[in-house]
DNA sequence: CTTGTTTTGTAACACTTGTTATTTTAATAT
DNA sequence: ATATTAAAATAACAAGTGTTACAAAACAAG
């Protein structure tokens, strides 16, 4: 009694997704999106009311992947907040788009630690770690720390950062060290 | 012989400059910078080739500005690099705007390193103070210092840091002696 | 197969953009 | 004062945007 579907809302969610993870939130137009994903602009109107809203389901989307990200990324540190900062370091440098959609966003949507901090609340495992370390100020220590792996992210994002892993965990760990102490 | 020109570039160039300040590059458009000046198009594609050479001409400008901006910057501390990091993170709080085009453009145009050294070679004269100080090995010295100045910089362009100047001295100061030592 | 309903495609509207052709305006040399 | 001529204003074009009205097509139920 009725045609089916054939371009769900998922569809067109996940071809805006990877525009927007290869080429930025720019290029997402309702044209561009519909000519990648092989039909007319109808179907992304009638899953979306509009283009902001696909906006804002591709945001939700880039949450939950650096969430992804984040839990898949090997935990090979003792020193808190080292595997946070390169995990983090890392997804700048590989999803420059990403990044800059969630962390550097023109408008403000969530704080970085409200991303950061996810479901699982990365940071407080984090700071629960430098606790059992001895760590008498975690919080001043959180913020140092965060903001050196902010600025380092930041660089990688726009190119001026070009450390190796190796080099990075290096550098995390006399800079957690110097902190530290 | 001739009627007198009465919109200069100099002026369609202070206007778009302002604009961008204010509003960011987005909104500056043809007809937005000749509202603001009080005029048509004309006089804009009359005295630039077209819009992106205006854009150029406004990030020049900018340039410039940060120069200005830090050479007039009070340098009241002692340790290296505070001064530069005070200044900067403090542009970065008060011109948000040109912070973004300068420091985190969309397109690379000139890597952070190049604006921040500038005409007096800014980055140059705190090395060097850095190793009159007795620093072994200022260049990851500053590294790791411009690493972090940024971080909080990018934050403050984005409202996730809110310290004050002379919380943010504090902190510098307390930073760059643990990188020190 | 026909009918009914929904999805999809086509086409259009209204708007904004950069850019340019054309007209109007105003200052100056005569 | 008037003619000349560059500058500015007006208006248009083409392209691209979000969005919607409408027509075509496909599918499920009878």
């Amino acid at each position: 009694m009725a045609r089916k579907e054939s371009i769900t809302k998922q569809m067109i969610l996940d071809v805006a997704f990877r525009m927007a993870r290869e080429e930025g939130l720019q290029n997402i137009t309702a044209r561009h999106v519909a000519e990648r994903a092989n039909c007319s602009t109808q179907p992304i109107f009638r899953s979306f009311q509009n283009m902001d809203d696909l906006i804002e389901g591709v945001y939700e989307k880039a949450v939950a992947f650096f969430q992804e990200y984040y839990d898949a990324y090997p935990k090979l540190e003792k020193a808190p907040f080292c595997n946070l900062g390169m995990a983090y370091i890392a997804f700048a440098r590989e999803e420059r788009e990403l990044f800059r959609m969630l962390f550097v966003p023109e408008k403000q949507r969530k704080s970085l630690y409200e991303i950061l901090n996810g479901d699982s609340e990365n940071v407080k495992t984090e700071i629960q770690s430098a606790i059992e370390m001895g760590c008498e100020d975690p919080g001043a220590l959180f913020m140092k720390i965060w903001i050196f792996i902010h600025g380092a992210a930041c660089m990688s994002m726009t190119g001026d950062y070009d450390l190796s892993a190796i080099e990075t965990r290096a550098m995390l760990e006399s800079v957690c060290g110097s902190f530290l102490k």
